[in-house]
DNA sequence: TGTACATCAGTGAACGCGCGTTCACTGATGTAC
DNA sequence: TGTACATCAGTGAACGCGCGTTCACTGATGTAC
């Protein structure tokens, strides 16, 4: 991190970003929970009571980087789906696509699943998941006959590739000398076999 | 949680016991990172020094708890494996069997996977994981061809499970009157598509 | 361009809090004779 | 069965720590005239 040399009493310029990404760094070292405010200030080189100026409070500074992780999720999602005019394979491609950010942005994934934020007092957080569902659902219903079927699609496209990417950050993916290869493997071939399974029950049916 | 009426000084029976169920109500209540030897103490009617009659440090009662988890966890499993000869019906009834853990054992399943626990300083909690993998290894043997493979399909099924699992307690899975019986469902569903698709593969090789 | 002033991002000291851990101790329990 | 004693699970006081938050303040920056 670059540190900017700065006279006392000085103005920081971008303070806000400054403890944002100190943030990321004390989370990224020390898990979901090794955030403190006092060790980013440390960090940032200001005083203990500069982020007031910015956030809220302790719980406000983390919501702000949780909003990022939706944000930078959505483009990720939106850039896979782009990737091919093929329904499975922007299904497989989003799978690889969640778990490709939660590696390689391990502390805005732990931020946004693992900080225990308080959904209620922070609303924006919510909407995040509506908007990441609404740009999954056209794709889901191009395979799934209803909004139901589409919906439980991608929810279980999802949740496999969210276990994956916790299971790939925790190393329980067994001795593999590339992990992540294989985490991403196995995402894009659950979808896969999830989309084939939906196909079939529709042409049973 | 029963109460014990006791003089003060004297022998308080079961403390060990007592402390761990506190512990475990505690992260019910407030999230993984929601115990505190502090507050389980003041539930238990003890003093602060009590617990470490019986532990070595705050950790050291979590890490029990942890191993209470996967031994908990191993007999659910070997249980589901044993509900049927089949080996696809095995392997998606540890799917069930995984997220109905999650959601019943809440606190342990925090406990185990989300209380950031160092698996160094704790080696029993890594020899657990070992076992688990050993009971469902012989299962996937009689569906994929390879250790490898059925390693592979081991480990997606219960990412999958892990993943439902995680959404389900975080409330992702959207409206449904009955959440957990659709995390199950869907559990199940994504099993069979598993095994499915590594049939697939075999015949096709 | 120079000056007066409002704004605002910082400081640093202070507060109260709950936490984990330690220590010498005490009194109840179980055991040997 | 009764007594002497070792054991051991508790107590309560104390320690140091880092935390989040507040407050009155200060000095740099930008703006109006």
């Amino acid at each position: 991190m670059t540190v900017k040399r700065r006279l006392p009493g000085q103005h920081h310029g971008d303070l806000r970003n400054t403890l944002e990404q100190a943030a990321l760094e004390l989370v990224a070292e020390r898990g979901p929970h090794g955030f403190t405010l006092a060790e980013a200030c440390r960090r940032a080189r200001v005083s203990m009571a500069a982020p007031y100026k910015h956030f809220a409070d302790r719980d406000a500074l983390l919501a702000s980087l949780a909003v990022r992780c939706y944000r930078d999720q959505h483009a990720r999602f939106s850039e896979a789906i782009a990737s091919t005019q093929d329904a499975e394979g922007q299904l497989s491609a989003f799978a690889v696509a969640y778990v490709r950010f939660a590696a390689e942005e391990q502390a805005l994934f732990d931020i946004a699943f693992s900080a225990g934020l308080d959904k209620d007092a922070h609303p924006e957080l919510a909407e995040a998941g509506t908007a990441l569902r609404d740009l999954l659902l056209p794709v889901a219903l191009r395979i799934a006959p209803d909004n139901t079927r589409a919906f439980q699609l991608i929810v279980a496209v999802a949740a496999s590739a969210h276990g994956l990417a916790v299971y790939h950050r925790q190393g329980l993916l067994g001795p593999d000398p590339e992990p992540f290869a294989r985490a991403a493997e196995l995402a894009e071939c659950t979808a896969r076999a999830m989309v084939n399974q939906v196909r079939l029950e529709g042409a049973g049916t």
